[in-house]
DNA sequence: CATGAATACGTGTATATACACTTAAATAAA
DNA sequence: TTTATTTAAGTGTATATACACGTATTCATG
C-alpha cells in the first residue's frame, strides 16, 4: 500500500518530508507484522530485543547498561523489561563481582530455547515480507544512514 | 552514526535484515529529534499528528474514526489523545447530527495557532537534519514502499 | 417492523516509552 | 582520607501502544 493511501494524505511539502513520514509508517508496519509472530511465543518486541542482545555475547554475561546501549530504541527501560523476562525464567540476574553497582544478566536454558525458536520464525517472516534484492537493501541502508547524518 | 555503532552489532544475516533494523532505528531517531521540538509546545508526537490531521480537512470537522485511519501509527487510541487535547482546549468535541454514534472533532483557535507555530518549527528542524536531495528522497520512498509490498 | 449483526466511541489493563528522581557504589578531587 | 562528583540500577509518573470489551446507535435481514 502506498503511503498516500495508508495515511490518506496527498500533500507533502517535499519528497524528503514524505520520506520522513514513510520511515515512521514503515517502522510501525514492520513492528506490527513482527509483533504478531512474537506474540505466539509470549514475547514483546523489546523483550525479544533484550534476549537477542544477550545471545550476542553468550555465554558472556552483560550488565544492564551494556544491554541498554545496544537496544534499537534507546529509551527502553531495561530494568523493567528484565523484570518481566526474569518472571518468565528466561533470564537470570546476579550481582557483579567487579562492580557492586552492576547487575549482570544471563540467559537461562529456556531463554536460549525460546530465542532460537522465535528467531527462526522471525527470520522466515522477514524473508517472506521484505522482498528486496541485496542491492536494494544496500541502497536503502545507505539512504537511511544519510538521513541520520546530522545526528547529535 | 552508522547502525553498527548505534546498536553495537556487526553481524547481520543479510542487507535486507539489516535494512529492517535500520528502518526501526531511524524511526526511533526521527521521533526522538522531533519530540524535543514538540515538547517546547507541550505536545506529544501523537497529539501533534491529530492536530495536523484536523488541519488537513479544516474547517470541515472529522469524526474519531476518520482521524484514526489517517494516523501514522494505526493503533493509536484516538479517543484518549483527544481527551488530552480537549483538556488543553486545543480541540472541541461535539455530537454528530447525521450519526449519533459519532463524535466530531474540531480545532479551536488556540489549536490552530499552536499547530502553525509547531509546524513551522518542525519543518525547519526537518530541513536541518534530513540532508537528502529530492532524487534521494524519491528513491528512499520507492524502496520503503517496496519493503511494504507484501502488506496484508 | 422486529431482531441480529455491524459500527463508533469509549473504557480497562498490561506493557512500553520518556524522563525525572533515588540510592548505592565507585571514582576524582581537595 | 574525606568529600564531591559521577555512574549504575532501580523506582515513580504521565502518556502511548496494543488489544479486549462494553454500550449505544445504525444497518441489514427475515
Amino acid at each position: 500500500m502506498k503511503l498516500e493511501q495508508a495515511i490518506q494524505s496527498t500533500k507533502f511539502s517535499s519528497e524528503v518530508q514524505k520520506a520522513g513520514l514513510n520511515i515512521l509508517y514503515t517502522a510501525w508496519w514492520l513492528k506490527t507484522v513482527t509483533s504478531k509472530e512474537l506474540k505466539e511465543f509470549g514475547l514483546t518486541h523489546e523483550q525479544y530485543n533484550v534476549l537477542r542482545i544477550l545471545k550476542g555475547s553468550h555465554p558472556e554475561q552483560l550488565c544492564v547498561k551494556n544491554i541498554a546501549c545496544r537496544m534499537i530504541e534507546k529509551n527502553s527501560n531495561v530494568p523493567r523489561i528484565i523484570d518481566r523476562l526474569e518472571l518468565k525464567k528466561l533470564v537470570k540476574r546476579a550481582n557483579s563481582i567487579e562492580d557492586k553497582r552492576e547487575t549482570v544478566i544471563s540467559l537461562t536454558q529456556s531463554g536460549i530455547a525460546i530465542l532460537e525458536a522465535t528467531t527462526a520464525r522471525l527470520n522466515g517472516k522477514f524473508d517472506e515480507i521484505m522482498v528486496l534484492s541485496d542491492e536494494e537493501g544496500k541502497t536503502l541502508n545507505q539512504l537511511l544512514e544519510k538521513v541520520r547524518t546530522k545526528e547529535n
